[in-house]
DNA sequence: GTCTATATATAGATAGAC
DNA sequence: GTCTATCTATATATAGAC
């Protein structure tokens, strides 16, 4: 499992600011800036996702943010500090849905399961994932480590399970890793793609009747395929 | 069918210097500009599509593609420029796949070479993929309209093919939209993330083991849950 | 905590010699 | 067709008043 406090390769990213408890001195004065703080950590994920690292600007997110420019450099010291601070939030929601995946029993379930959270995770979060897509496009420059390290350790154990799945025989052979990667494209595809999906069909998964048929559709492909 | 001279959203990208042909005056002239100038345009794709748009100086280009700045501006009158000219150039070969797909008669031949075509368009030019996907995230600015237009025809045609093989009882019921949707999001997963899939398993699709075990694998999930 | 300058760097683009 | 020098705009970041 991930740890809440996840460093990003040895990068000093200030989260002394965060622990203070709301019993103590300066305690109303502290949860303003918090407040704040993570109200413009949303305002800049949303254009960080769209516009890329280089292509935002700091005046841009300020403006998104309506506060000044100067005064966003007073909340986060530096551009590569914001961006950092906001990797290292949604890495752990990213990782979130795998984690139950080997306490249930039945493969049909567990992967129905699964599937949804992820398309859950694309529906209500597109923005984080769209941002977890640029990074990786451009060679993981910050997340290389995570992915060959904890990402990697996940996948490995996670990937057990589907053997003794399969040496059970309880669903068809095949190459566990593969069958994650096609959970991840699928899903991820609906966030990522999403202004594509939205040119041709018309709609997106915050379509109620969209999100489920394409859930179903997913895991029928999935799970006709294998059981 | 994509024309061969599409031209994105009314920018004025111009082509008058390819059309002359070799037997005629300056023709060596001409074939040495038009070979750097193609050169300078895959040397600026893989520069591109890592960085995207923004990430991306042109002094950067310049000294991958081995020459000096103010060159590149003889060969290329702006960034913008360059840009849309690559963007212009990848499309034709992004459409290029589905083209075949009606007239084979047999779905599952007609998927498994579908799904073929794509993989090795993901093994041969990851770098256009990505872009294309930057593109995409970056909510298409360039591409909007080619999406909704000659894009969403192509798609409207082929899923007819789709709907006459499933009328036919060929294949189970699926939207096929959908059914494309997976196909896209599986094939270009492994050119769009290609750095998370080398940190987790170690291999790419250019190790040939590997290609043909990922291309079987999708080919299987779809068409056993199909046929 | 927010504002008005302002320092500093770098990127896109052009002029003009050769 | 390639070079040196340079213009211009914009972006990150800081200093210091309030």
């Amino acid at each position: 499992m991930v740890k809440a406090g996840i460093s990003l390769k040895g990068t000093q990213v200030e989260t002394l600011k965060k622990t203070r408890v709301s019993t103590q001195p300066g305690a109303r004065r502290r949860k303003t800036f918090d407040d704040k703080r993570q109200f413009i950590l949303n305002t800049a994920l949303s254009v960080f996702s769209q516009f890329g690292f280089h292509g935002t600007t700091m005046e841009q997110i300020a403006s998104s943010a309506d506060i000044s420019k100067t005064n966003l450099f007073y909340y986060f010291k530096s551009k590569e500090a914001l961006y950092l601070t906001i990797l290292e939030n949604i890495l752990n929601d990213w990782l979130a849905p795998i984690a139950g995946f080997d306490e249930v029993d039945e493969p049909k379930t567990a992967l129905e399961n699964y599937i949804r959270l992820k398309l859950e995770l694309s529906r209500d979060q597109p923005e984080a994932s769209r941002l977890f897509c640029l990074e990786i496009i451009q060679g993981a420059p910050i997340l290389k480590n995570y992915l060959k390290g904890e990402l990697k350790n996940i996948i490995d154990e996670k990937s057990k399970v589907i053997e003794r799945w399969i040496s059970q025989e309880k669903i068809k052979p095949i190459d566990p890793v593969q069958l994650i990667f096609f959970i991840w494209s699928t899903t991820q595809h609906y966030a990522d793609f999403n202004v594509q999906i939205k040119a041709i069909t018309g709609k997106d998964l915050s379509n109620k009747k969209f999100f489920e048929e394409t859930c179903s559709a997913i895991q029928r492909l999935i799970i006709d395929g294998l059981c």
